[in-house]
DNA sequence: CTTAGCACTCTCTTGTCGGGAGTGCTAAAT
DNA sequence: ATTTAGCACTCCCGACAAGAGAGTGCTAAG
């Protein structure tokens, strides 16, 4: 396995995994053969693709079949084989326009970079935001929502937008907080929402907390808003993408899984969690990613940052004959984009 | 059409239809004499079949299979013979819980009120929020959002949230900030936002904006803002569920176009537009809804208040056999579900 | 007016068959 | 010692036929 492969079954096995991302057929002998000028001839091609199949990167669906790629073929392939497409200008111009011209909102940005992905790659694409809480503060206001109901509103650095409702303090005026706001915005620019939790603790416990009633008050409301961690968002574009691979089309059960997988935000989080923790472009092929109902697609997903940290992971779903070449670098641009456009803001 | 249909063909017919809701099959002639407790023969009901086919009502896929109700059929039915079948207490106890216990923020409710509805009916369940124009302001807040942005938020009564984006204005400090938000927030309360920037607008021909500096900002700022009009939302939910009707299953074209139709916000837009204006459900058979690309589905929908006027209606969309009986109760109480939600707030 | 009877139509399933694609093996060619 | 031509073999797939099943329309009797 490891060594394995010489020159010309490398070669061969190349050529096979290519023909079948395009045409989603297995792949007979001579096929190949033409493919390769003649150079061999359709029975030695056999010999290799035998070879091919004992070392586990081939399979037969039935005797008289073309050969397919496995999972590990595929392993292989990208890890050893894989010439990378370079984009086409256009791509990325529209990518990066569309990346720039969304407002600051960050979930819309992200939402149309994301189905501008999906659109190019036609596969489906997604989006994890998954660290909420690494997001730094640029500001903050509470404001009425309803008698009972004050609405924590909070704008990240990156353009990402929070809200977090408090209950109760109906008694509250305008003025009151107004100046409830102008005091926690002093405490709460260029922190992280956890950060600033744990400050307002501690002021909480300093002196002067008890004897400023509206302080106290800011403090303690501010704290309440805080207590639970936002769970990160996930968003799904371009699912009738998937419609688009014969695969799909063929087995309606499987179909039905995968969108209702699709429904599922805490899928969608454990397939794309792993992308966030490791810097380099992620490629889960079949039952390499995490989640069981879904082993027979393939993920590919890089995190994106902000500043220092990655806070998110945007990635394409598809079956496990997905046309690596291209929608790995794809991802790639992708990801640094929003990373970049994070980083400006 | 009109007048037609005696005591004993409509009763046939009824059971036709509901047969062919419950089976997705031809129904023939037996099936329906057995369900009548064989008080007709087959051939009586054949005789009868054949003059509601006459009639328009009913229709047969080839010569030997049963009949199937047409669209007219669905229409009649609907119109006149339709018995709402009354909703389980736990349906009507599940979607109450769900829109009370969501927070504020009314995309949040409304998607989950959305999505449970959507379980229920095992159909797709759609929102549309048209009328965000109609809103009417609880407070409102500017927020630095970039260096050189200020982010507008909105909160409305019903609990829905807005944002603009102004770009420019770097120089404002938070203090210019708070004293803006202070001055607006004493224009708008209980106003629309069409009728704030109106009201904006006005007040900058007056007299002494032109000598208050940052009065003047203010309302430039809040008129720029509010130049154009929010588009509305649109929410798609259990998508998933539309697999569940075999007549999707079967074709997978259909499918594609439906799947990507859900992708148009434009479409379904057109979809519900409908049913905002007309204040009682509405349901369009097949080709009766106003879009092209969807002429064999069915669209159950109804408009829901925010006070007096109707500003957004839900609705469901699955195949013309759908089982209109339960599915226009479950949209009908979720939509006054929704409509006191909103009064209450 | 209802219904039993019957011939007829159409679909759907099952089985059979031949062609096509592709393989593996063997023996000859290089 | 490879490579390749040749060939028998396997399996899929589409076409075709036959039979069962479901349902109809019509006719004639009740």
């Amino acid at each position: 396995m490891g060594a394995g492969l010489d020159e010309r079954a490398t070669q061969v096995f190349r050529y096979i995994v290519e023909d079948y991302i395009a045409t989603a057929e297995p792949v007979g002998s001579r096929t190949i053969s033409k493919k390769m000028g003649q150079a061999l001839s359709p029975a030695t091609i056999r010999n290799i693709m035998a070879d091919l199949e004992e070392a586990g990167f081939l399979a037969q669906p039935h005797t008289s079949a073309g050969r397919v790629p496995t999972e590990a073929g595929f392993r292989y392939y990208i890890d050893h084989l894989l010439a990378r497409q370079s984009l086409e200008r256009s791509e990325t111009d529209r990518l990066s326009r569309a990346a720039e011209e969304g407002g600051t909102p960050a979930d819309e940005v992200v939402r149309q970079v994301s189905r501008l992905l999906s659109d190019l790659a036609r596969q489906a694409s997604v989006v994890v935001f998954s660290r909420p809480d690494q997001q730094v503060l640029r500001s903050l206001s509470l404001m009425r929502a309803s008698v009972d109901r004050i609405l924590l509103v909070a704008v990240m650095r990156g353009g990402w937008i929070q809200h977090r409702l408090i209950e109760g303090e109906p008694d509250l005026t305008p003025e009151d907080l107004e100046k409830i706001n102008a005091f926690l915005n002093g405490l709460a620019e260029g922190m992280t929402l956890p950060a600033l939790r744990a400050r307002i603790l501690h002021e909480l416990r300093q002196e002067k907390a008890r004897y400023d009633r509206l302080m106290h008050r800011a403090l303690t409301m501010g704290a309440r808003a805080l207590a639970d961690n936002a769970p990160g968002e996930v968003f799904v574009e371009g699912r009738a993408n998937i419609l688009e691979q014969p695969e799909f089309l063929e087995d309606v059960h499987r179909l039905k899984r995968i969108l209702r997988a699709f429904e599922e935000k805490s899928v969608i989080f454990r397939l794309l969690d792993r992308a966030i923790d490791s810097q380099a472009i992620q490629v889960s092929i079949g039952p390499e990613n995490p989640v069981e109902e879904l082993r027979d697609i393939s993920v590919v997903a890089a995190g994106y940052r902000q500043g220092p940290s990655t806070v998110g992971s945007i990635g394409l779903i598809g079956p496990v004959r997905m046309d690596y070449s291209r929608v790995i670098p794809l991802v790639e641009y992708t990801a640094s984009l929003l990373s970049t456009m994070f980083g400006q803001r």
